[in-house]
DNA sequence: GTGAAAGCGCTAACAC
DNA sequence: GTGTTAGCGCTTTCAC
């Protein structure tokens, strides 16, 4: 292993100079800087991250805390943050929290032994404990959820989204729409639902026809089941999320329901197969990857200390792709 | 920040001792082990990773260099393998190659850099460069495909489960079997194309109709619009991954032809949309999960230097899950 | 603009 | 069984 000093005995200088050159310190002459850099590259000189984060105190690796891997939502996430991450340098530890807190306060735990240089996280619930990381001033950037701590963070206008998507469903001419969504301690559950509860009240329906499930596959399922055996049940349903969606599928499948012409049926969430579902699946689209590098930005920015202050917010916008099965007949 | 020599004061002590006891060394009395562990408790003290790591010259992070984190597959692979390592007290650092040689390789650098504890890696081509690695004595475990270095790795049967699904369509009825695959440099694909190739070879059919695609939706459309356009097009398909499957679907589709029915389409890796598609695709599903436990596992074995000598190798099986799209009529 | 030297927090070799 | 201490490789004062 080549290390610092010998890269300063090559380049007939001392390490501090080394540093300083091969950190693009300014305050070292460009001909000795080249003379290094020359030094450092003849002998394959690749600088220990593990003794520069000692002694700076922090690492370069960021922490990715997801509430669940297995959501195509989250992996395109990721992706944004990755590209971000490491274009300015970084890595990207993956975690998932798997909607489980003690591993979510174990992850943070691990932030600040790693001496993380940032963290994005998709909290648990409002409540998650962050304290921690401010202790020992690692940045913060909050996505998909908000949280009560002061941080930056970046939503997707999930209320408006599910306001657009049940709005069609009624103008379509489905009378009795109903809402699966996601468990009360997910605020996107929560704001999806109001979303839903905007469009009703403005069109003057007043039966609500709610229920909240885990945000999986049987989820949807039961949620579907519970709804459509009561008395009155709905004619069409708007879904919190793509894992939901195939759940209610499932269901309207096994009673001999199909959309776009016994039912009509709207989620939150594009998903690569969507297109492709009988029939064609009508969506609300976030821009996940976007959410991803607008988090990571922030977070570059925080770091940087470029931005001091309040918190910023970031809310981008979504997108209604109508296809069959929100058509009603 | 409390460090060992703040616990080693309270508990009345040395550091070393404090060491020892904490890292689960048995030379030392339990009494005084126990008096250190209070000590630390109620300090709240955390090792420092950064500094263990540069001490033992060897950090608790895994890197997983995956190909493509969008595939599903992967995902679960990097569940699996994340798992593994959380119960063992590593932290997992995902990586998406995005199938480029470039980002790979930075990836295996940055494994040296950060003196990561062992690396898991779905390498782009056979010809992947993993000295690097070797020459840090840190050890390698590759999935999905193999590698031309002697390492343990972690495969699927591809050719065993291509063959099956194969067999499967022409046991069918259909008559000119097609296959829609990966690029040559992946080793699944060129092993999926051996399996259906041993399946025509089997039923004593001569016409092969091949095509090879990169991994993605717009290989499996234009592969399969290639496919149709020849004097002799095929009646059925095999397609080696989920992502291509759908493309063929989008072409099928625009040309009217309907899986099940006016041809038969059966494709590798199962996905959680595969039974909602219009009709339900047959599928050859891996088994992701194991995939990334069963990696981990060797990894941690090497690590740990209870296996030492030659590569170790598992090849998991796969399941024939069949659907309507690969029904003759 | 450059160099000498302290020290980040920990582990392990060595001495007792 | 326990303590003393060197040193992992780097960055960053401080002095010149």
């Amino acid at each position: 292993m080549v290390k610092i000093v010998d890269v300063a005995r090559e380049a007939g200088t001392s390490v501090a100079t080394v540093s300083r050159a091969l950190n693009d310190n300014d305050r070292v002459d460009p001909r000795l800087a080249a003379r290094v850099r020359a030094a450092a590259e003849k002998l394959g000189y690749r600088p220990n991250h593990l003794a520069r984060s000692l002694r700076r105190q922090r690492s370069n690796l960021w922490l990715l805390i997801i509430s669940d891997i297995e959501v195509a939502f989250f992996t395109s996430v990721a992706r944004g943050v990755e590209d971000v991450a490491v274009a300015n340098g970084y890595s990207v530890v993956l975690c998932n929290a798997d909607e489980d807190e003690t591993k979510e306060s174990k992850y943070i735990q691990l932030a600040a032994a790693e001496h993380a240089a940032g963290v994005i996280i998709s909290p648990h619930s409002t409540q998650t404990q962050i304290d921690r990381l401010a202790a020992d001033s690692i940045p913060v950037v909050v996505i998909d959820r908000s949280l009560a701590a002061p941080v930056d963070w970046v939503m997707v206008d999930s209320r408006g989204g599910a306001l657009a998507a049940t709005e069609h469903l009624i103008r379509q001419g489905w009378q009795r729409p109903a809402c699966v969504t996601g468990p009360r301690s997910a605020e996107t559950a929560m704001l999806r639902r109001l979303g839903y509860e905007d469009a009703l009240r403005a069109a003057g329906i007043r039966t609500r026809r709610v229920t909240h499930r885990s945000f999986h596959l049987d989820g949807g399922r039961a949620g579907a089941a519970s709804l459509l055996d009561r008395d009155r049940p709905p004619d069409s349903f708007f879904v919190a999320n793509a894992a939901l969606a195939l759940g209610v599928l499932q269901e309207l499948h096994a009673r001999g329901l199909r959309p776009g012409r016994d039912v009509g049926l709207i989620c939150f969430d594009d998903a690569p197969w969507a297109p492709f579902i009988d029939p064609p699946i009508s969506v609300v689209a976030q821009p996940a990857y976007r959410i991803g590098t607008q988090a990571a930005t922030l977070l570059v920015d925080r770091i940087g200390g470029t931005a001091e202050g309040p918190p910023r917010r970031v809310v981008l916008g979504t997108d209604l792709i109508l296809r069959e099965s929100s058509v009603h007949p």
